[in-house]
DNA sequence: AGGGTTAGTTATCGTTTGATTAACAATGAA
DNA sequence: TTCATTGTTAATCAAACGATAACTAACCCT
């Protein structure tokens, strides 16, 4: 009955003689289409948030809503391979080792490591997103900081006790307090992406500078704060 | 507002049947009503975002759907009010008049105002309304830390300048570095409300002692760095 | 060429959702 | 008691939304 939208496909179907070159269909395999349908669901959650409707989607991708579930039995499956697909491939294992080789300088070592980050991570898409799962109470986002702070800011916690001239952890186990400090240079570093992508604010463009004089900063902060903490419990003086 | 939990589920009990005990239908006047429907909003939308439904919001209100719309003419405007009441309401004017009170020693004054800060903002209802207006694109969220930067940014790369000897912003304009280091601070304490209320990872009880420590640690790394900057700008190397 | 596999479309179903209306019930002050 | 105000019940509308089944056409193989 209601023939408002239907018309103008149909429009496009039937209103081009059989003989014109009538083949807007175009027809892929399988994976390739998929592939497609990904890449655009990540770009469109990303910007409109996972209440997005899949018959916007399949406008932007310039098919049929009906398609979709030809591929995935469900928009929440959809959603389930767009988390696979931001999160787990951006984690580059390589940094791991990265952060703890002593071989560099702990201050060249974080600015690399940062760097590469933020080539990584930033992004429209990936910022978008992992806020959109966080606020949706997606689980994904807590294991992904936990790889954070067990592979990157326990270490780099470690490395601060050694320039501090301070025990091991083995030998004092890191406190909150000092685990915290680490946090304050990965949020305020990921906070420059959050004010771009999320508030749409500018940022300086010339990032990598930015993020050399950030790790010093901290650097900096942290050893005098490190050494403090140090004299502190050296005093006897509180708790059992 | 003490027992409307009660009576939702009063409500759910006697609305099968009309027969049982008169249902409490509490009759407020109108300022009474409306703030329990933007206090409940705010809740609501803080908890599932703003396409939370107007169906859900009176069930928890334990009043019917049409009710809303004898106090707010859309959804829309209700959502307009939350953001009144959310963002306008919070940010105290003597905070302004605090971070530039020479009187008070920097990293006291800092601490001071962070802890403050920190009373305020750190809410489930103010941090994620703040995120989900940020990803919708509200234009709210840039105003607000356009006066984060103007009214405490500004203000503390000013005073870094003079603790670490430099000109005065009004002979030698802020660079955007200089800035961005003071974003370092401030990202770095919010993005722990953020870890908090949206990722739903624990965070220290002790948020005042924590903050006088990043605090101070900023500190101690800012001056440092300024003092390197300075070292680089005194070389005259291209300026006329 | 033709038959079968399968990508893609059309048409539609059943719900949900924002929004609105009309009629009625309870409250409280004059 | 009267009567304006607050709130409910019930119903409805139109649009939006996820999902399905049945049909259509492109491509491949022998």
């Amino acid at each position: 009955m209601p023939d408002t939208k239907a018309g103008k496909t149909n429009d496009l179907a039937t209103a081009t003689k059989k003989t014109a070159k009538k083949s807007p269909r175009k027809r892929l395999d399988r994976g390739e289409r998929e592939k497609l349908i990904v890449e655009e669901a990540i770009r469109f959650f990303a910007e409109v948030g996972f209440e997005g409707q899949t018959r916007e989607l399949a406008k932007r991708l310039g098919v049929t809503q009906p398609l979709l579930y030809r591929y995935f039995p469900s928009k929440e499956d959809l959603v389930e391979r767009v988390y696979q697909e931001v999160f787990v491939r951006r984690w580059q294992p390589h940094w791991e080792e990265l952060v703890v080789d002593t071989s560099i300088p702990l201050k060249e070592r974080l600015t690399r490591f940062y760097c590469e980050y933020v080539d990584a991570i930033f992004t429209y898409e990936w910022v978008r997103i992992f806020m959109f799962a966080g606020l949706k109470g997606v689980n994904i986002n807590r294991r992904y900081l936990t790889i954070i702070q067990d592979k990157l800011l326990i270490p780099l916690c470690t490395e601060l006790r050694a320039m501090a001239g301070l025990p091991s952890p083995d030998d004092l186990p890191l406190t909150a307090r000092e685990i915290e400090m680490a946090w304050l240079l990965h949020g305020g570093i990921y906070y420059i992406a959050i004010r771009k992508f999320v508030y749409s604010l500018p940022i300086p463009e010339d990032l990598d500078a930015i993020i050399a004089q950030e790790v010093e900063t901290f650097l900096n902060g942290a050893t005098s704060s490190m050494k403090a903490f140090y004299n502190n419990a050296k005093t006897p003086d509180k708790r059992k």
